[in-house]
DNA sequence: ATTTATGCAAACGTTTTGCATGTGT
DNA sequence: ACACATGCAAAACGTTTGCATAAAT
């Protein structure tokens, strides 16, 4: 919520968000900047490669999609953004958070909840228990219907 | 497991499999049963697109990947056939079962095993007291490795 | 006979790629 | 100056659709 705007104190600060491209060797750009600022816009947001896009483009219209393509692959592959897999068709980001969530996507209107990971913990036990499998450090999305949608 | 093996006792016995269709007022094709066989051909199965038109095809060569798309929404839509989105880009089918149950999809080898429903019953009243979300009635999809992959 | 299902080919939306140009370091 | 990133256009991919023909009821 702050890292990308201006004037905020102390001015070597860690890296943070899209700067800490520079020190794994990539080059933070205008386009990245955007993305980020996109991503970062809205606490909680996540956001499809469409929905990006076109809030780039509001700000740098020549802003090409296979651009954002390739620029959220770097981003997700240095560990500052998360792609989330919500279902066939529905993949979504959001800048990584230091805690692991997961999602609930409700089937109602489409919004987006996140869940502790606490909540999984035996759940990874009992897996283990009844089919051998470990459960991977990975999101698990749930589907249901938010409390506005319950009716 | 019976159903479409022939030479099975009982002349007329509840349709089953894909006859079903007939009662629903579909037409049973030489497609569909194939379809269907290939489905069932081995337990447990959750089959791609197009490892179905392939399985298909071997019997009869001229059918299409449209019809296959096709029989598989009827299939779906009349009860027979489960679709399955395990992730992004992976839509597997299997035939419809009695009782609800989920899926752990190694990430290693890409088998899928099956968790019974058990294990998320209390998970459901726990996302409920988290963010007040309802969990439908559907199947929850797990990434992890599978014994063989675990090392 | 009637209606539904099929094969084919073309359209579709999303994502990926090759390549010349432009930009950050 | 160099490597990396971008824009563009084209290709790839899985899926869907329109339509004339074929097959099931």
């Amino acid at each position: 919520m702050s890292e990308t705007s201006p004037a905020h104190g102390h001015a070597h600060a860690l890296p943070a968000g899209p700067a800490l491209l520079r020190a794994r060797g990539r080059r933070l750009t205008r386009q990245r900047e955007l993305i980020w600022a996109a991503l970062t816009a809205e606490p909680d947001a996540h956001l499809s490669v469409d929905q990006i896009a076109a809030r780039v483009q509001e700000e740098l219209p020549s802003v090409n999609a296979s651009t954002v393509y390739r620029s959220l692959d770097v981003l997700v592959r240095e560990g500052l953004v998360l792609r989330s897999e919500l279902g066939s068709d529905r993949t979504f980001y959001e800048p990584a958070h230091d805690h692991r969530h997961h999602h609930v996507v409700c089937r109602g209107c489409g919004a987006v909840a996140h869940v502790h990971d606490d909540l999984f913990e035996d759940l990874q036990t009992r897996v283990d228990k009844v089919c051998g499998y470990a459960l991977a450090d990975e999101e698990v999305t749930l589907f249901g219907f938010c409390p506005a949608c319950r009716e």
